[in-house]
RNA sequence: GUGGCUAUAGCUCAGCAUGGCAGAGCACCAGAUUGUGGAUCUGGGUGUCGCGGGUUCAAGUCCCGCUAGCCACCCCA
């Protein structure tokens, strides 16, 4: 028999199979539950959009260029496989029209995102988000909200260490004048920074704050800090919504050092980690405020908030701080027949799905092999059936607990069963 | 995109330095058990040694290429 390598998952991908699956349904729900307790709404979005869709929110990052899973389709369309959800969100906020309900639209996604680097620990080209957004409303208070809801999120996954970072990076009227400030500070030193750095100077000067380069921190401590420089108004929106943070009950640091890199993000960011996390790169969620993203993807200036979280990173922490999911058994009845037996077999479990899950074994093997199947699979109840039972329409009731097993006629076993 | 390590049974891995019969544990199957379980004992190997090429009398072992995995970097919208 001529054999050929099996075929295997595409590279970077992963099975979360049904033993993780009760951890990830916790996650979910405890998602769901607090997005429902705070008034938000599912929406499903395509996981395909239009590359410009994304292109435009985030021309010439790295991202974009290298880690775009992009691809034409047979019609010779540019299609992307979507990074993140809020793009997509606020696209389809205007094209359902929920822009012309009551607002903010308070919405909440699950679902996979793509990206397409080279596969490592906790990073895989298709990823699973959690994702808040409260669109058409500049209130800070909205700020605070999605920081409770992401706090509560995590918390009800089982995570009650966590430290949030908070930070504000002002707006198209305070940013300009503050990065010529920063571009002013750092241009003397511009020969001891690194390379990517010397070019960010220019470019994107921001990012110079969250540089993770060694020879790049020194210089960090003596930069002006946007949060001194802040317009009136996003001046007033940092201290609301630290007020509104705080009476929350939530604690949090603030980091000047804690940016983001396109100009669409306005004002509060913040990202949640674990609570002995070191590094950048263990942010459980993260989001923050877009109130030029709307007109950035060409539709009427609209502002919004929110937050993205991981869920392949949440759930690995969960199962590091001990949490348990108690998974139940794939059946609770199983029924096992002698041979020749299979539609007897076959009603039975008709019969007792009415009040339990029920596995048939329908495997040709010995009474003792299935025996053992039905004890690994976890079965509570063993229906055993022979000829002459089946002739009585009786079966043989074990219950795996106590090793009882009684005669009992088919149409009494809902009834055995539900008690 | 860059660098390092790795690839042998369904799974975890040993064997490789110094080329010479394809191995262990777990899992799985069967029996002990005149049909009844997770424990115990006994038996069973289920394999293209990732793929392709090269060196050699001989390659799982040495060399080259490719693919994939892991780790880190870049980046994380």
């Amino acid at each position: 028999m001529p054999r050929t390598e099996p075929i295997r998952a595409v590279r970077g991908v992963r099975d979360i199979l049904p033993r993780d699956r009760s951890l990830w349904r916790a996650a979910e729900r405890a998602a769901a539950e607090v997005a429902t307790r705070f008034g938000y709404q599912e929406i499903v979005t395509p996981i395909i959009e239009r590359v410009e869709l994304i292109e435009r929110v985030g021309e010439d990052t790295d991202a974009i260029a290298k880690e775009l899973y992009r691809f034409e389709d047979r019609g010779g369309r540019q299609l992307a496989l979507r990074p993140e959800a809020t793009a997509g969100i606020v696209r389809a906020y205007f094209e359902g029209g929920l822009n012309q309900g009551p607002q903010p639209a308070r919405l909440y996604l699950f679902g996979p995102m793509f990206r397409y680097d080279r596969p490592q620990k906790g990073r895989y080209r298709q990823f699973y988000q959690f994702d808040i957004e409260a669109i058409g409303s500049a209130s800070p208070a909205l700020d605070a909200e999605v920081i409770e809801i992401a706090r509560g999120w995590l918390n009800e996954s089982g995570i009650p260490e966590l430290k949030l970072e908070l930070n504000s990076i002002g707006d198209g009227v305070c940013r300009p004048a503050y990065l010529d400030r920063l571009r002013d500070y750092y241009r003397p030193l511009e020969e001891k920074l690194h390379p990517d750095c010397q070019r960010r100077l220019e470019t994107n000067p921001l990012r110079l704050l969250d540089c993770k380069v060694p020879q790049c921190q020194p210089f960090k401590a003596g930069a002006p800090r946007i949060t001194d420089h802040l317009c009136e108004p996003c001046s007033q929106a940092w201290t609301q919504v630290r007020r509104l943070v705080e009476s929350a009950g939530i604690e949090y640091v603030h980091n000047p050092y804690l940016v983001r890199g396109l100009d669409y993000y306005t004002r509060t960011v913040f990202e949640f980690y674990p609570a002995g996390a070191s590094g950048q790169q263990d942010a459980l969620a993260s989001g923050g405020r877009y109130d030029g993203l709307a007109e950035t993807e060409g539709w009427p200036s609209t502002p919004g908030v929110g937050f993205a979280g991981g869920f392949d990173r949440v759930v690995e922490v969960m199962a590091a701080s001990g949490v348990e999911v108690v998974a139940a058994p794939a059946a609770e009845v199983a029924v096992l027949a002698d041979a020749g037996l299979d539609h007897e077999a076959a009603n039975i479990a008709r019969i007792c799905r009415a009040v339990r899950s029920v596995a048939v074994d329908y495997e040709a093997k010995s009474l003792a092999a299935k025996m053992r199947s039905a004890a690994k699979l976890g079965a509570r109840w063993v229906v055993l059936l022979s000829a002459d039972e089946a002739a009585r329409r009786t079966a043989r009731l074990r219950d795996m607990a106590s090793g009882e097993q009684v005669e009992v006629a088919w149409d009494e076993l809902p009834e055995r069963l539900s008690r």
